[in-house]
DNA sequence: TTGTAGTTACGACACTTGTAGTATAACTTT
DNA sequence: AAAGTTATACTACAAGTGTCGTAACTACAA
């Protein structure tokens, strides 16, 4: 449903948390949240809230402790992101986006194969 | 909160016609940024005014026309940028971040040439 | 049964964001 | 010099954001 709009950052933080393990409660998502930064559950249960209003997740409330499962696939979220920031500063091109990306950050070993592997792949 | 504060979509787009070509008046931003958009000449005046109060450009007043500079470097702000989206969403890796940047998108010989000579760096 | 911990709903609040209108001052043109 | 043009300053405002508090309800334990 939400082709157009995207997560807040917050909200992002979260939906990541999702991707990576779902479903989940909010104390689960809350748990998870708080190893990174200081957090209240109340402030995950909002945003959760405001992310189920908004479409990018789905809940079930069978029991009383609700669960979340995201309602959006990560690719796209992650597709449409890049494509605001191409469009409002790096001329409109993703791959230029992801060539600044790169700047001067070293990578390790894997990394360089997987970028390496990928640009075969582009060629073959 | 970030750690870093980082200019808005809005501004993000200005500073980087900004960055192009430097100094500016509002008027030649406002010219720039209306081949894009429409968006009026005092919404372009208040981003300005924001960003010289955040620091990111600063203005020459001597004239009654004021002449904006960028007052942050690119590569600065791109960095800073990717690590929030990297902290928030691609595990902390902004090297990730560039590889789902990549994701589907089919480059062209250009681009594929940059990205390998990139990796060549790397390597060598 | 009464307390206590867990849970959701709802409201609140200061701040940011994108957008633009109005006021006013300063040049330019007639 | 009057009128029009251009510039900045200041104000405004709805929507979004990040944050959390309080109320109310549920379930289990003592």
């Amino acid at each position: 449903m939400p082709t157009s709009s995207l997560p807040s950052d917050a909200q992002l933080e979260i939906l990541d948390l999702l991707w990576q393990s779902e479903p989940a409660t909010v104390q689960d998502l809350h748990a998870r949240l708080s190893e990174r930064r200081q957090v209240s559950y109340n402030t995950v249960l909002t945003q959760l809230q405001r992310m189920t209003k908004a479409g990018y997740v789905t809940r079930n409330t069978d029991q009383r402790t609700h669960t979340y499962v995201s309602a959006v696939k990560r690719k796209q979220v992650e597709k449409n992101l890049f494509s605001r920031l191409a469009g409002t500063a790096f001329g409109g091109s993703t791959i230029n986006l992801a060539l600044r990306a790169l700047g001067d950050t070293t990578p390790t070993a894997d990394e360089l194969d997987e970028l390496q592997a990928w640009i075969d792949k582009q060629k073959g």
